[in-house]
DNA sequence: GTAGGTGCAAACCTTTTGCAGCATG
DNA sequence: CATGCTGCAAAAGGTTTGCACCTAC
């Protein structure tokens, strides 16, 4: 799917909701479409602003939630106080392995890791809206960096 | 192990890092591991101040740094921007579901969900350190009383 | 024409920091 | 008695909100 076609998906489904469809909003989901990265609100804002520079950071937030509602973007916190979002058209459900070397970030994917999290849930009744599986660690190469480098403190 | 003991634990490896033990610290600690809950910064602040009622918000929050640093305290992020706290000392690992509604906190443990991480690290040779799986939902009694009011705007 | 959306700036909330004074080791 | 810790208050993120204006439907 390309992504004209993307963004036509994300609009129907908008409009559907009985939301309007201004260039504010076709900017902002075209951005976020675009990107392959995992970007912060305030990313987010500075690419639009290349489309339309007057998007405001308001804006921006309120669309964030009116996508993340609808399904079409994900966010994650990243630990430090901060989010991520990453847009889930055309993307299965994945979870994150965070290098604590070096940043970089893993997905993968593992239905039975998906499959469990239902069975736990159900059998409290709970229903899962979303959940956000974080794995921080070391990856490969930091690994091979790391090697008799143990810290104690800062 | 009773409180008294814990926290000698707890001071015994704060002075081997080579921290000081200081009233504010052991007033943190002791409100830290009593509490049973998963508090926030501010909440253990209030009731720190139950011991000591000149205890800072600072102290609290370079406190728990140091704790969750050592391995005594665990930090969880709530979703909404906030964290909340728990101390590890006796317990066995969990993972968390988060109610959406009410904020409430159902801890959950599954082995078969721990296997599956470790496999999933192993096939792309990442070393797991810690990981944080949040569920977030609605509670059962949050669904009850969600029933029928499907919000379409704001 | 009228909701709903937008921009701006201020408010918010949680966490961090600079600094002078204090208390621990 | 030196250094690390503390309290205060201000600063620093990141996000939300009030309000007047604008625009899609």
């Amino acid at each position: 799917m390309k992504l004209d076609q993307e963004q036509q998906v994300v609009e129907a489904a908008l409009r559907r909701r009985g939301f309007r469809w201004t260039n504010q909003r076709a900017a902002i989901v075209r951005t976020a479409l675009q990107s392959h990265e995992h970007f912060t609100a305030e990313e987010l804002l500075a690419l639009c602003r290349r489309i339309d520079p007057k998007v405001s950071r308001a804006t921006v937030y309120r669309t964030l939630a009116v996508l993340e509602e609808a399904g079409f973007v994900e966010g994650l916190d990243t630990g430090d106080g901060g989010r991520r979002f990453e847009h889930v058209l055309g993307h299965d459900h994945h979870d994150h392995m965070v290098c604590l070397g070096c940043g970089s970030i893993f997905e993968f994917r593992d239905d039975e890791l998906e499959r469990r999290q239902e069975v736990a849930a159900k059998r409290i009744g709970f229903r899962i809206e979303r959940h956000s599986l974080r794995i921080h660690g070391r990856c490969r190469d930091c690994q091979r960096a790391q090697k008799g480098g143990d810290r104690v403190s800062g």
